[in-house]
DNA sequence: TTCAAATTGTTATATTATTACAAAAACAAG
DNA sequence: CTTGTTTTTGTAATAATATAACAATTTGAA
């Protein structure tokens, strides 16, 4: 049902350190954010911001406005990211230590996978330093087939 | 008016470069097409779909479509790019020779600038292989100021 | 309690992109 | 040239993604 490992904790442990960091930053995590970021880490893919919209209608009466802020909050405070070649929204994996972290999106199951930290970032910086660019934000974006995948394939 | 450099030959040699191309793989590079091509090339930043379609409309009553399937045409051929972070296009400036590029976006004067073939591309393809993970595709968007906006500023 | 700020609700609209089908143009074969 | 096929273009409608503007409510502090 949650694609391959068991997922309940992944969702559990994201609640937490979202509570733990908005918390920390004195920022209200207030229930309607705390939905919608639920929602986004119903699964490991990205999720749009229509079908978040459907989910939330459920319970709330909910408008376009009010996801999209939500959003807006929970990638504003690194919670949740925007994958730009996708127009869909996934939650950080981990939103205490995420810097120049990139995404690896499987096209045949869907999951997007967060890595940081990493040799890319370095011939980034270096490379964009070359050309004398201030670089401010980097997307970088990988769509290829997981490991899983190939081996299920 | 065309920004930093004479640019006038740019548009000139993008243009042969693409009769090239299309000639060499048999492809038809209609007066709409070329047009279109012509349009992105108008300057060196990202143009809007709809802003294509504005400019078109005063010659050609175009519609969305119109517009988009020239996109799609010069994509597939490696002479416009998709810049999913704004999404806009940008003429290739290499399309020759293109293999994993990346783009530089200042957001002061908005031009883009296409790098290609860089320890980048091999960092990724380490990082990915690494994963088990077989890419096809990587967006790489780099926002941030250019030099040129650097030293003005 | 009162006030100001932040959040949410609501309506409308803007922006980006695609579907579906009809007309026209280009091309290849006979 | 004519015919049939494929590709391209035209056109109308609609889908998908996102924001603006303003009112109502909630929250937290003075
Ligand atoms: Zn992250
Ligand atoms: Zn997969
Ligand atoms: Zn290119
Ligand atoms: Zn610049």
């Amino acid at each position: 049902m949650y694609g391959r490992h068991e997922h309940d904790s992944c969702i559990s442990d994201a609640m937490v350190a979202a509570d733990d960091i908005c918390k920390a930053r004195g920022l209200r995590f207030t229930e309607l954010r705390r939905h919608v970021l639920e929602l986004v880490w119903e699964n490991h893919g990205a999720v749009k911001a229509y079908d978040l919209l459907e989910k939330l209608d459920k319970d709330y009466s909910a408008k376009p406005p009010t996801v999209y802020r939500a959003l807006e909050f929970l990638q504003e405070n690194g919670l949740v990211h925007k994958i730009n070649s996708l127009n869909a929204y996934v939650g950080c994996s981990h939103p205490l230590k995420h810097t120049d972290c990139f995404f690896l999106i499987c096209s045949n199951c869907n999951e997007v996978q967060e890595c940081c930290g990493s040799d890319v970032a370095k011939a980034v910086r270096n490379m964009v330093a070359g050309q004398g660019f201030a670089h401010n934000q980097t997307t970088l974006e990988i769509e290829g087939v997981c490991q899983e995948c190939q081996l299920e394939g």
